[in-house]
DNA sequence: TGACAATATTACCATATGGCGATATGGTTG
DNA sequence: CAACCATATCGCCATATGGTAATATTGTCA
């Protein structure tokens, strides 16, 4: 924010990062790949994913910059080359935490409502 | 990460985070925000979008705790109720930015390859 | 070069999402 | 209550996105 007033094109670069983390399938794709790099297909047998989807997933988090890749033989591995990502899901983590909190404070303070006095129920 | 190796559950709201900022429409309006709260109408008129447009990412904005909502006469206020995002704005913002410059720089690359000696075009 | 292994690409379907006009709802005022 | 704001919701369409099977590509080795 802030620094992007700037063009709509600085915003939708911004806008697609976000989007990238935004689902689900490829949080557990850079989960997996934080404790190191790894092959597709180790990959696939991680989150029992098939192999075409994985790889889809992978190009995409590659062309945002997000994963790095490196060719080795016939096989490819995959790792983390943005390690900010972290860092912003460790955010979001603990805000999305947060918010479940007060949800279901909120959803208590329904089910008990006020308790003025002793409580008469 | 590192936190959410847990449920599925916690991975999807993480999710839903991102994608919450994924859109660029809606990254404008927290930007308009940023400065204060403001009515529907207010943000209507400086994003020059559509009352039914605006009022239905707001709504999903508050949904995801990302917005707080205030009713006053007629009017509803809307403002920033997690000012987490704009750290995230701010660091995908960075990163984005970084990973634009080496794009061009592997272009420049391109362009103007490996002159070892003095050049021979 | 042929056979095989690992990965990428394509094609297609089902669903999700955004934009927008029409309409409903909630609140104020007379 | 009627008329009139401001905002929310609905219905529809066009497009984007994710999952998956079939197929293509790339690299290795004999």
């Amino acid at each position: 924010m802030l620094k992007f007033q700037q063009s709509d094109k600085m915003i939708g670069l911004i806008a697609r990062r976000f989007r990238m983390l935004g689902e689900p399938f490829r949080l557990r794709l850079l989960q997996v790949l934080e404790s190191g790099e790894k092959t597709v297909g180790e990959i696939v047998v991680a989150l029992d994913g098939n192999q075409p989807n994985v790889s889809k997933h992978l190009q995409m988090l590659y062309d945002s910059g997000i994963v790095s890749r490196r060719r080795e033989g016939t096989s490819v591995y995959y790792g983390i080359a943005d390690p900010v990502i972290f860092n912003l899901c460790d955010l979001v983590c603990r805000s999305a935490a947060e918010k479940a909190r007060e949800d279901f404070d909120d959803l208590q303070a329904v089910a008990n409502p006020a308790p003025r006095v002793k409580k008469a129920v």
